[in-house]
RNA sequence: GUGAGUGUAGCUCAGCCGGUUAGAGCAUCUGACUGUGGCUCAGAGGGUCGGGGGUUCGAGUCCCCUCACUCACCCCA
């Protein structure tokens, strides 16, 4: 074989595309209630959108950027992610003037130059939604809300809500700071991506799985205890929220975002049923974000949930392509040219219907019929133009209707049976 | 970037201690059944055994290299 996709990127072929229609059919009509409204955006952004927002040190921007240089010689990327590209249309057009809050939704591939596995693509689909202008936590309890409701409709199950709160410009150095003095003594009783991520990324410590960083770091200070009084109510409400609204969650600190724009509430809802990449969606609050592209400052929030590690949770129960309402069976060349009159006519007034073009046996196509799962077959030969009248074959339960060879007739009867 | 595993027909996979024309099931096509599908039966087409090199009288099988894919780590949707 000459050609293939590239590494980590796949076609999507017909029988998958309807539970893609499923899922995004179901965001739509639930964002609608929300009162998102859909926003497009390139895929490409210069180089810069993204290092300044996602973060100089992220992982993303240090080594999973598809970044190279257009003809006119700028540094340009295919975008990672959703929400620095839609902060900074939300400042190039304006959009912090209309009345708050602003709420947006857009879905469309994204790429990450990493190493594919389960679940895990180069080139990944998200639908993500961002609510703009307003910090009160019941805009992040009603967000978290919107995202289970959709989750739940699309027919998930076995999620787990997890939130937390990873604190402001304020709070969060007077953390990172303590954690740092609590780990320094003793950081040679770490892996050593731990030892990396110490300067890197600290907080990152706490959420490694190799067993002796669990027992090292047992004791370490909590992060919520760090909370300046304005974090902590803002989560202790979203809390509170989340209860009234009665979205199950679950409280968990070390909860880390490897995006450097988060402020205030980060969640991450995952699924029981994947591999180990078991985020289904993610997202939380960015509330200095905007002023860092150059708006007012203004509060966000937003989340993203990623399409290939949903379509394999409903695949099963999401029903498959079916075939057509009509196919013709014509004998003989008079007979092919009647049926691709008759086809178009039927096709005009609603019906899908095909017809067979290779001159076979009626039992072949037959077989065919059967095969491409027509629900209704009409023979057409020698004997029907003559008396011009057919039989149309009901394929599932074998019956025989009797019709002219008019296309109204044909309808009739077809449309009773779709 | 790191580690492990797997590459044989369109798909899922057998193929023994190396042995002569490389197999099965499913799928495709044809026929049994002259103009009515699904079931059954018979037959046909379809393979550089991922690629290259080596060992050997002989390699799908053993060795080396390489490529691809998969899973996991890192990290994330």
């Amino acid at each position: 074989m000459k050609y293939k996709t590239l590494k980590g990127l796949q076609d999507i072929l017909p029988p998958e595309i309807a539970a893609w229609h499923h899922i995004e059919n179901k965001a739509r009509d639930i964002f609608r209630n929300y009162g998102y409204q859909e926003i497009r955006l390139p895929i490409l952004e210069a180089t810069d959108v993204f290092i300044r927002s996602i973060g100089e040190t992220s992982d993303i921007v240090e080594k999973e950027m598809y970044t190279f240089q257009d003809k006119g010689g700028r540094s340009v990327t295919l975008r990672p992610e959703g929400t620095a590209s839609f902060v900074r249309a939300y400042v190039e057009h304006h959009l912090y003037n209309d009345p708050s809050p602003q709420k947006f939704y857009y879905l469309g591939p994204m790429f990450r130059y990493e190493r594919p596995q389960a679940f895990r693509y180069r080139q990944f689909y998200q639908i993500g939604a961002e609510a703009m202008g307003i910090d009160d936590p019941k805009l992040d309890a009603e967000i978290i809300a919107m995202l289970s409701k959709l989750l739940h409709s699309i027919g998930l199950a076995g999620l787990n809500f997890e939130v937390t709160s990873i604190g402001c410009k304020k709070c969060r150095p007077d953390y990172r700071t303590a954690l740092k003095s609590f780990l320094g003594g003793k950081l040679d009783t770490f892996c050593g991506d731990c030892q990396r991520r110490y300067d890197a990324n600290p907080l990152r410590i706490l959420d490694c799985k190799v067993p002796s960083c669990i027992e090292s770091r047992k004791g370490s200070p909590p992060v919520l205890d760090y909370l300046c009084g304005e974090c902590r109510d803002h989560f202790e409400s979203l809390r509170g929220y989340l209860d009234v609204l009665n979205v199950p969650h679950t409280v968990n600190p070390n909860l880390v975002r490897g995006l450097d724009y988060y402020t205030k509430t980060a969640f991450e809802v995952s699924s029981e049923n994947l591999g180990s990449q078991s985020a289904v969606a993610a997202g939380g609050r960015y509330d200095s974000m905007v002023a860092e592209f150059g708006g007012p400052s203004t509060p966000g929030i937003g989340f993203a949930m990623g399409m290939e590690r949903i379509i394999p949770l409903i695949q099963d129960s999401v029903s498959k392509a079916t075939g057509p309402d009509l196919l013709f069976c014509p004998l003989g060349d008079k007979a092919s040219e009647k049926a691709f009159v008759l086809t178009e006519q039927l096709r005009a007034m609603g019906i899908w219907g095909e017809m067979n073009h290779e001159s076979a046996s009626m039992r072949s196509q037959m077989r065919k019929a059967n095969r491409i799962g027509a629900k209704n077959v009409i023979v057409l030969g020698e004997d029907e133009i003559g008396k011009g009248e057919i039989t149309i074959k009901n394929m599932t339960d074998g019956n025989s209707i009797k019709s002219s060879l008019v296309a109204s007739d044909i309808f009739k009867i077809i449309s009773q049976h779709k």
